[in-house]
DNA sequence: CGAATTTGACCCGCGC
DNA sequence: GCGCGGGTCAAATTCG
């Protein structure tokens, strides 16, 4: 009754794959000392999703405080790419998108051709 | 059919 | 020591 695991996030509700699966997201980010910058924009559009050349997957939304609208986190869809994007809409402004990227891009935007040989894409991802 | 999207629940870190 | 907030993932559902 109750619930009973109405969600058990693990399946099987065994503990082998639940502890795999715990110890696998805590090495995953394993609060490692040195983390990636982040890159906060504002952007004035009335859009969250500004495509600037590459494709994101919303993975969550959860609402903060000091912010009357709920927090957007998008994620890189691409195959080398695991950038992470998050995007909060200021209430003061409600045009106003704040867009944050975590994370560095491995792939040029919009060209998707092999960029491999082309350092200067790569410079200008970090120049975003 | 496949992929993308949505919501809920769970977990961890830090503050007091 | 305990509580809260924030963040992420997973499954289910829906759209193209």
């Amino acid at each position: 009754m109750m619930s009973n695991n109405k969600r058990m996030r693990s399946s099987s509700g065994g503990s082998d794959l639940g502890v795999s699966a715990m110890k696998m997201k805590k090495m995953k980010a394993s609060r490692r000392k040195v983390r990636e910058p982040r890159f906060c924009f504002k952007t004035m559009s009335d859009v969250d999703v500004l495509d600037d050349g590459y494709k994101w997957r919303k993975y969550g939304q959860k609402v903060v405080k000091n912010t009357q609208h709920p927090r957007s986190y998008y994620r890189c869809t691409q195959d080398n790419c695991r950038v992470k994007k998050r995007v909060e809409r200021l209430a003061d402004d409600p045009r106003m998108v704040i867009t944050t990227y975590e994370g560095r891009h491995v792939h040029s935007p919009s060209h998707d051709e092999e960029d491999s040989h082309a350092p200067n894409s790569q410079l200008d991802n970090f120049f975003w």
